[in-house]
This record gives C-alpha cells, sequence and structure tokens, in this order.
DNA sequence: AACGCTGTATTATAATATGAAACAAGAATC
DNA sequence: GATTCTTGTTTCATATTATAATACAGCGTT
C-alpha cells in the first residue's frame, strides 16, 4: 500500500527544498520557493530555519534569501577521501594528464546521468572543461555511452525503454537504433568517442573502469579541443594512453583483463 | 517558549544522520546510527530510505550498509559556479600559485571554524595538500587566524569569550593573552603566518580577502613545507606575492585598498 | 503616509513520525 | 548442518509534530 506520489514526508520535503537551489536559481525566498514548490509559506520557512541551524543552507543577513550552505564542503572531503574509485583514481589520472596533455576527468552513473566526480585540467592555453558536478544524459557524449554500454544488459534495456532521446546539440544521437548499434561497437572497440555531442567543439574519449565482475563502475575520459581532436597522430596516442590507464586502473581496482 | 534542546525534528534528525557521516566514519548500519544518535531504528531506517531517495544516502546493495551519495557533487557545482568569492578566486589563485610555486588555498569561516573551499596544489614534487573540505578551528594555522583577525570586533569577542583552547599541535597557540596579541599583530601586518600549527612541517601564510566594508569574505594561503618556508628568500618573495594579489582580489571584490 | 511586498511568529487542527515488537535473511558459532 | 546471534526491514496503535491560515513586523516604493 503506497502513497500518492504527489505527497511528500517532511524529510522528503526538506531535501526538494535544497534541490531547488540551482546554477540557474542559486538564491531563493521564502514565498517563491514555497509557491515553486507548491508547500506553503510557513511550512517553507520553518524547513529553512531547520536547514540553516545544520548549515545545509546560509541565510544572506541583509537581504534575508537563501541559498546553499557551506556543509557540503565537508560531504565532499569525505566523498573524495572513502570512494574508493576516487581515492584510487587520482594517480592515474595525473598520469592520463601527463601523457596526453589533455583535461582527465572521471565520471560515475547517478540515476539517469552521467555526473563529473573528479577533474584535471589540460596545462595547455586552449582547453576543455569539465567541471566537477556536471552532468549530461546517459546517451550524449563519450563518458555517458562509455557508462551505458558497460552496464549490465539489464541496466541498459531498462534505460532505453525508458528513455525519451532529445537533442543536446545537432551532433546528439537522437535515434534509439543508431544509439544500440553505438553501444555495441563501443562494447566491440573498448572505448567511446564522441564530438560536439553535449558542447559543440568538443572532442572525448572515454573507457571504462570495471570492478572484478566487469560492471563498470566508472568512467575514465579525455577532453579535447576539436582542433586537436582531429590531429590524427595525437588522436592515435590519446586512445592509447586512455586505453593503457583504463585498463590498469581497473586491474587495480581487481578485475583480470585477460580473462574477459 | 523553547523545546529542550535534546529533541530534533525529523528534519534535524535526517541532518544529524547525515553528519555522522565523516572521513573517519564513511559507512553506517542502521542500527549502529541508531545507538549512535540515540534515535530507534526504525525512525534511522525510515529517513535514510527518504534520503536515498533523494540520493542523499547511497545503499550498498550487497552489505545493506549506507554510504553519502551523489546530490553532492551537484551541490558543489551549485556553490563553485554561484558563490561569487569562488568564481572571482580562480584567476588570483592560479597567478599566486605560478609565482610561488606553492600549493594555494582559499578558506572562509564556517560557525567557529575555518573551511577551505578552493585549492590548487603545488607542481613540485615536495608539496603541502588542503583538501577541499577540510577543516580547523580559529586558532590553529595562518588561515584561521587570519580570518579571525579580519572579522569584526563584534564576532572576535563573542569567539574569544567561548573559545577553549585545545592545542592541536606542540605549536598551536593556546594561551588567550597570546592569541589576542596575535590577532593584534596579524591586523597591523596585513597578513597572517605559521609554523605546524594544525600540522607539523607545514608552514602557511595568510591574507585577507575584504568586502567593501572592510570585513574579511575569505582568506587566501599559501601552504609550505617547513624546508622551503625557511628559505629567507623565498619566504620573503611568497609574503609578497600573497599581499599584492589579496589586495588585487579585494579591489576587484569593490575593497578600496587606499582608503583604508 | 499608505500600500505592497518581504520574512517570520502563532496556534488550533489534522496528519505524520514514533518506537516496540515482529519478521526475514545472512553470518558466525557450535 | 543446525542453532543462535546478528543484521536490515516492516508493521501498527499512539502521541507527537507538521501543517496552513492568519497575524505581525520590517522594508521599499508609490
Amino acid at each position: 500500500m503506497k502513497q500518492e506520489s504527489s505527497s511528500y514526508n517532511s524529510i522528503e520535503k526538506a531535501m526538494r527544498v535544497l534541490t531547488a537551489f540551482s546554477v540557474d536559481r542559486p538564491t531563493w525566498g521564502v514565498r517563491e520557493l514555497s509557491a515553486h514548490l507548491g508547500f506553503s509559506p510557513s511550512t517553507v520557512q520553518r524547513i529553512l530555519q531547520a536547514l540553516k541551524r545544520f548549515s545545509f543552507v546560509d541565510q544572506d543577513p541583509k537581504t534575508r534569501l537563501y541559498r546553499l550552505g557551506k556543509v557540503y564542503f565537508r560531504f565532499m572531503d569525505v566523498l573524495q577521501r572513502t570512494h574508493t574509485v576516487n581515492r584510487a583514481a587520482f594517480p592515474h589520472m595525473k598520469q592520463l594528464m601527463s601523457q596526453t596533455r589533455e583535461t582527465v576527468h572521471l565520471n560515475v552513473i547517478d540515476g539517469t546521468e552521467r555526473v563529473c566526480i573528479d577533474a584535471l585540467e589540460s596545462p595547455q592555453l586552449l582547453k576543455a572543461v569539465m567541471p566537477i558536478g556536471s552532468r549530461s544524459p546517459l546517451y550524449a557524449g563519450a563518458s555517458s555511452k562509455c557508462l551505458l554500454a558497460f552496464s549490465s544488459d539489464e541496466f541498459i534495456e531498462q534505460y532505453l525503454t525508458g528513455v525519451h532521446l532529445v537533442p543536446v546539440t545537432r551532433h546528439t544521437i537522437c535515434r534509439m537504433d543508431a544509439l544500440r548499434a553505438e553501444i555495441q561497437e563501443i562494447r566491440g572497440r573498448g572505448y567511446a568517442m564522441s564530438l560536439g555531442e553535449r558542447t559543440p567543439g568538443l572532442g572525448s574519449l572515454s573507457a571504462p573502469i570495471l570492478n572484478p565482475k566487469g560492471i563498470v563502475q566508472a568512467a575514465l575520459s579525455l577532453a579535447v579541443p576539436e582542433v586537436r581532436f582531429k590531429e590524427k597522430r595525437h588522436f592515435a596516442r590519446c586512445i592509447k594512453a586512455l586505453v593503457l590507464t583504463a585498463e590498469a586502473f581497473s586491474e587495480e581496482m581487481g578485475y583480470d583483463v585477460h580473462r574477459a
């Protein structure tokens, strides 16, 4: 017996309040937020005050408006120091960065999206940037497609039947048969590539980090400006370095490359 | 009429649950956490399930243990892209890093602690590390003392009357008169320094980023290994670069250096 | 000076959170 | 291999707690 999904308990309301703070809308007043979420102003007010007590939100003493607080830095510290993938990733990311001189980033699946959990920026004057926390749907971009392709078959099927392919740029794959074919190709090839599927002019290469069971844990990726992406020799060198690094990393996580 | 402080509403309980996840204790079972917090297992269970629905926590499908979830990456993205200090800080931090070749970090006050909100690591083989999210009490370390010294007089008084000075290392200032004198000295000098007050062998220099009213918004700091900290010429060069960068940064934030 | 807009405090009412106990499933022990 | 601890999870009557209308207080504009 489940409750109607339109009703939330107070904790869920608190979380809906928190997730309302976005890059596009980083500050809220009580009444605006109340209108936005459909909760009464009193409720929103009480929730915000509770959140403030634990510095999940800050309140500007002058404007009385609310914004995200400073606890998240602590959570990030905990995440980065305890998530096994993250801890182990750094030396590999660093090595890959010095070999390719391109921006290296690490991604995981969160729900139906790819999220960047760590990044090292290229030392070059022209470089791609991939902010920690940035997201994309699982069908757009090399990292996304890589994570999807090396997920379990059940996950892929479940995802593909539920997803609605909306183009992000004019190079985004938005035909289902094309996406299925792409997944097969990525699996066979061992890495994914994309050019401008999410950001025009931005090329990307991505290889999976596999756990002992061969299921993807993360995607190690390079973000490369189009000019350099199209240089054949640099492109080949990037792929080679990426694949070798990802394999070494997977082995470190307990995956046996030769048995697969 | 206020409630007894030992009782929490459900949102506060949820936040106490979240903040229980730390670097020392990154995973919890329901009953352990229940015992730790003094809430009943059912309550903790229900809270964790609600938090899980919004990916504030993840649950290991095998061990059934809980850990922090992936929302925090999103919050960090929002924070880093919307906090005005953070946005403006990057080019200055970068410049300071290339001038000194030492680890640069940016800190703010959270409650009675200093928290690191951004860092750029030194390119050298021997370097100090300052993880984003790391904390220290406001009396230990250059960044802490700098933030404290350039706070408002009311804040300083309130802090000093409430604080209990516990030594973090054997170089931590733990006499109240010494701390008061140090604050005055920092104010006169315009920057703070420390050696091994928080971490043995780690020296630090810190200058304030001031808002138009002359109140500290953040502290820009250098973390320097003791060997290099003791090299007079390098030390002098670091101080000069730090102070100039912090002043330029303050000016960019609207502070008038010459009127102060 | 009056209005409209904030965020905040109050309070009776209704919904929801609570914890004891039962359950299910896995690990450790004998 | 059976027993006995654990563990996470579900249930449910009870009482606490969240709720939304309302009132209030402060600010900026008209």
